[in-house]
DNA sequence: TAAAAATACTCCATAGGTATTTTAT
DNA sequence: ATAAAATACCTATGGAGTATTTTTA
């Protein structure tokens, strides 16, 4: 293999064409500097340079490695200074999972400050259940994912809660039972129910499920819907009415839809959602702990 | 400047993620390998693996700087090979010159047997004007050119007689004086003449006025056209008669045309021209010299 | 306690320095 | 005679080896 300092010493000969002139330039004298180009010859197997009658020329083989050389340094350069950035958290990959980001609300306005902040960034953000996401954190293919649930309790993960909020009934604008401006959902034991499918959030789901069953029904699903667009959709159309997170009222708006505060049941009872973050505390990515600090958490935290 | 040796041993760590085994992949003990990274790490100014319970991990930096060694010596192999093929003669760049290949007979035959023969060999045909031609030879610029004649005698270029051929005058089918096998320049005194224009043949042009003269006339040229299609096209239009050489006739033909053998005027006045390949006798290309040897040179030489 | 990496040191290969010779104009 | 590269020989830096210690699961 050719060392770099061997390339470095063909390219200053190649460029001054002049032994002298190029020891110079190396900060080197000139006779190490002949037994230098000659031990390159050596090592390549052909020659170079042609020194002969007062002058040194490059042989066509010599023009083609001098390109080769160049081209050598230079990603030798550009890897490096890409690996410095990437080590002071300016470039590189952060992948982010999350359920759903259309309603995580002060999430996506940190995601535009993480992008705005580090242009060089790529900020990829992937969708999928919480249970890949747990994979995918323990894999190290994901740095950081947003889950509605505390994930399976391992020595390496981290988790904290970056907010709370409250789970809303969505009705159609016509329903009798909206008239107030918080409802109870025992009055709903008779509604048809329009959910997320189950794998979609797990957690999630079972603790609206929970909810429901504290409340004295098991809800009657009528239709489900992946997307939560659709689900609104779905509830303005009168096929049911659907439980979703704030933050989800907030960003999916419907002109036949209306949102109800549920009354709290009990204070055993929690008509709260929790949103969390969880990543792989031996991650040493720069980003993440960039991106970990753009984050403000709710001062309950868990491991 | 980071050496490829250091390069080598940071990958072998990084794949093997342990530091003894990287060792012997290495041929080497695991103690100066330690130190090595170190070293790496040092230069570099941040980490590259992590080296704690009993496991090695790459950092973001790390993996970033992996794939920038992986690219870097790829480009110094790849760089390595195609100097190699070229000084075989298996690769790289031939740049031939000449005035119009149009014609030029068994030539296009060597341009193509030697395109197939080293197909990874870029051949450039540049055409321009013979002393454009000898200025890029002189100048590196081209590797072998052809001319209708022997250029300034210069202690470092080559010149040997590819062929030699006729001149034949190119008439149009209807011509009252054409109809004989061959015809007698000095009947043709007062037929307008095409011409090529001046500066496209230098020597060559001047060849033809000189037999011209040497018939005791100086053609009257109506029309000149640098293209030699173009050129037959306004014989065949009756702007006037040509003078071709023999090889141009027998690719450019056209219906209305027909081509005539000028009768020798004396021992003295050569009715034939030749055509010299030129090149610069330092110039150590191997692949010239490859394409040198697919020509077969007239026996009569000149240097 | 066992496995893995780091530390301490010793050594020698080789890149580079100095003096000189060779070569070509 | 001169300029430039090659040769000869010497020196010393630093990369690699061996023995040992430290660390942590």
């Amino acid at each position: 293999m050719i060392e770099t300092r061997l390339l470095q010493q063909f390219i200053a000969v190649a460029e001054e064409l002049h032994f002298h002139r190029a020891a110079i330039r190396l900060h080197m004298a000139q006779p190490p500097l002949s037994q230098a180009i000659n031990r390159l010859e050596e090592k390549l197997g052909f020659v170079l340079l042609v020194r002969d009658k007062r002058e040194v020329r490059l042989t066509a083989a010599g023009h083609a490695f001098l390109q080769g050389a160049y081209q050598t340094l230079q990603a030798l350069n550009q890897g490096t200074e890409y690996a410095r950035e990437v080590s002071r958290g300016l470039a590189g990959k952060l992948t982010v999972t999350a359920l759903s980001i259309v309603g995580y609300g002060s999430l996506l306005n940190t995601f535009r400050q993480f992008k705005t902040t580090f242009p060089k960034v790529q900020l990829v953000i992937k969708e999928m259940p919480s249970l890949h996401q747990a994979q995918a954190i323990a894999a190290g293919e994901a740095d950081i994912a947003f889950m509605r649930t505390l994930p399976i309790a391992s020595s390496f993960l981290t988790s904290r809660l970056l907010l709370t909020e409250d789970i809303l009934l969505a009705l159609p604008i016509d329903h009798p039972k909206g008239v107030d401006k918080d409802v109870d959902l025992r009055h709903f034991a008779e509604d048809d129910f329009v959910f997320t499918p189950q794998a979609l959030g797990s957690g999630y789901h079972q603790q609206l499920i929970a909810l429901c069953e504290a409340a004295g029904f098991y809800p009657r699903v009528a239709q489900e819907a992946a997307q939560l667009h659709t689900l609104i959709g779905l509830v303005a159309g009168g096929f049911g009415v659907a439980l979703v997170p704030e933050t989800v009222a907030q960003s999916v708006r419907h002109d036949s839809v209306m949102y109800r505060k549920i009354r709290p049941l009990s204070p055993t009872i929690d008509t709260r959602l929790g949103l969390y973050a969880t990543w792989d505390m031996r991650n040493d990515s720069p980003l993440l702990a960039r991106f970990t600090s753009m984050l403000d958490f709710s001062e309950t935290s868990a491991s």
